[in-house]
DNA sequence: TAATTTTAGTTGAATATTCAACTAAATAAT
DNA sequence: ATTATTTAGTTGAATATTCAACTAAAATTA
């Protein structure tokens, strides 16, 4: 078997995030499934935003998660196919669609919300709390260096 | 328009890493098409522990990318589809495979090299070396912390 | 040696991401 | 007012990821 620290240790950062980005996600879908929660992160992260702001726009969502507005089409249609969340076309802007929570999806938040803990908890294992400060810096800091071309 | 600053500002872990991960990826790929060049940066994460072996294992490839085995199944699948990498069933063990870079392949993975720079240029542009490492240090540690279940 | 278990890889199905091309509605410009 | 442009959202196609179920070969063990 490989010497995995060694491994890592040339790894670029490119690699290093894409490696922790599925590694978390994995985790998080397996905590979820372990406490017979079906919910996947994007799936959360979208959820976050309509529970916060009552209802969203897609619009909002896309801004909101960082994700393509294809992106949020896609997972609303799951959402929505699982009854979590309902599209109610908007009144004065008919171009819009408010993406709002069922009963179920008002649940199942807050079902999620310990299980994101749990999962906050194993990520940050035995890591400072200045150092997580400096990497969520440097992580806002890449999405400002990133954002408009 | 919303104020996306403040918005980050409530982002959690994941959120955050998530939308990196996601930018970067479209960075790297616009990048690359800007300079007429045809890659995926999960190929590139593939491409290059070839390249630094002279052959691979799927298996070698699959602990180096911390990516599911099922996914460098179709990776390779895509990268052999385009001519830049063959299989090459290994002679001592019936199983394994090893990817070997065609002609092509190592032309595009010289080709992808400044790209790579360029972009790692851009991700981490006024960004302290010494956050950078403090970045990595804890990159590497959310691994070790989810490594083995 | 024969039976069991582990390992390497593939396949199918469900979910995501991105690009480009496309409605349809709202806003701006002439 | 009519045309042009921007904005919100969808669709299709190509690429990725994950799980579970599967083949086939190697390594164990009984």
């Amino acid at each position: 078997m490989e010497n995995k620290n060694s491994l890592q240790f040339h790894m670029n950062m490119g690699k290093l995030i894409s490696s922790v980005h599925n590694m978390i996600t994995r985790r998080f879908v397996q905590n979820a499934h372990e406490a017979g929660l079906d919910i996947s992160l994007d799936q959360w992260m979208v959820l976050g935003p309509i529970h916060y702001h009552g209802d969203a726009s897609q619009k909002l969502l896309s801004d909101f998660c960082f994700k393509d507005k294809t992106s949020i089409t896609r997972i609303v249609n799951t959402l929505e196919k699982k009854n979590l969340v309902v599209r109610v076309p908007d009144q004065l802007d008919h171009r819009v669609n408010r993406v709002i929570l069922t009963a179920a999806g008002k649940q199942l938040f807050n079902d999620v919300l310990p299980i994101m803990d749990k999962t906050k908890k194993e990520v940050s294992r035995d890591i400072s709390e200045s150092d997580i400060e400096t990497f969520k810096d440097v992580l806002t800091k890449i999405i400002s260096n990133l954002e408009n071309e």
